[in-house]
DNA sequence: GCGCTAAGTTAGTAATTACTTACTTACTTA
DNA sequence: TAAGTAAGTAAGTAATTACTAACTTAGCGC
């Protein structure tokens, strides 16, 4: 049934792996994925591994950068185009919700990394990646406020601080349902209310 | 200088074992707190904690107890007499944020519980507290809309979901920056907007 | 088809970790 | 003060984990 792992060139081997890194961290704590597990989950000896990553934490430093560089990508082209900041920060923000449910064991493994008291590699690519994700959201807040379709008097930081936290409040709460899926339906109305935010007060 | 520990009557012991375990979690990866560090930080040796508790999955869920315990208390006393729905649920949300300045280890503990794939016993006393805490949020969110104080077609989940999630991303700003103290600065910015949110639309 | 190299396997090793147990020390109370 | 008990120590153990090294096998260029 499982005769034994395909023999692949090396990059696709990594990037195979990473692959199976962020299926596993779907349906497990990401701080209790040993390189056993994962070597298992890809059919492939534990030893194996370790011809294509010099460590644990090299893995993970792939790992990160795949998130960083697809989800970066995922919202500026969900943005692109788009005249108005708030259909810009709603299309970021939707694409986000969409990449999670599909790799929902991404937001552990940002939260995983982030907790660590030690600067890993990979703790400063998932560093740099929220660094430039909030660049990104100051942005269009600047813009929303000078073309007027948010508030003039908004905190551009505390915006994108709930923006954030929209999204982080949101996967807490599928963490509780234990349902991902549920992501999807209750994050309109989440965002309907962060909307408001903007606007201004009555 | 540490001529070794003062012996104490077990319940006293326990309680030093949680406030030894919230200290660590303040300084390091939850999920990487030993016995030997707990035990160590106590100045006792390992094997005297299991005098105390029967696995570290027991002072787990202590720890947790702890916590729900002494969080759901500080928002109702917060809350406690105050008829307006919304100063109370600011007073919640500012007592919230300083038991978290007071216990930096608190929500990494709690997030990394909620993480887990089995359902430990901790895990089980982290999901309850956030259960109780939505419950009481629902009310306050329902009582402003019956007052008026808030929108009358407020979604009373996506505003609860909403209220977590402005802490959430606090903590997770406060993560990056590595500075907890930032997060009190921050804070009421991050709650302004929210009660915009509330209110109403323009 | 031959030979070279990249990829995979197998069976380790040292370090760490939760937990145990036989013994010792401190405290209480009769 | 003597005895009993609760609390702490010291030195383990078995299991797990990341990593290694000697070997086997697959696949590509000539």
């Amino acid at each position: 049934m499982d005769p034994r792992a395909k023999q692949l060139p090396a990059d696709e081997r990594r990037t195979v792996t990473v692959a199976a890194v962020i299926e596993l961290a779907g349906s497990q704590n990401p701080s209790e994925i040993t390189t056993a597990a994962i070597a298992q989950h890809m059919h492939l000896t534990q030893g194996a591994l370790f011809r294509h990553f010099a460590s644990k934490e090299a893995i993970w430093q792939a790992v990160m950068e795949w998130v960083a560089d697809r989800l970066l990508a995922r919202i500026d082209r969900a943005a692109e185009g788009l005249t108005s900041p708030m259909a810009a920060l709603q299309a970021m923000y939707l694409s986000h919700i969409e990449f999670i449910v599909a790799h929902p064991g991404v937001p552990r493994m940002m939260f995983g990394e982030l907790q660590r008291a030690e600067s890993t590699p990979a703790k400063r690519v998932a560093q740099t990646l929220i660094e430039r994700y909030a660049e990104r959201l100051g942005q269009r807040i600047e813009q929303g406020k000078a073309l007027g379709e948010m508030a003039p008097d908004l905190d551009t930081q505390a915006a994108a601080v709930l923006f954030i936290g929209t999204i982080q409040g949101l996967v807490m709460h599928s963490m509780l349902s234990g349902d991902i899926q549920q992501i999807r339906t209750r994050a309109p109305g989440v965002f309907a209310l962060y909307q408001r935010s903007l606007r201004g007060a009555a």
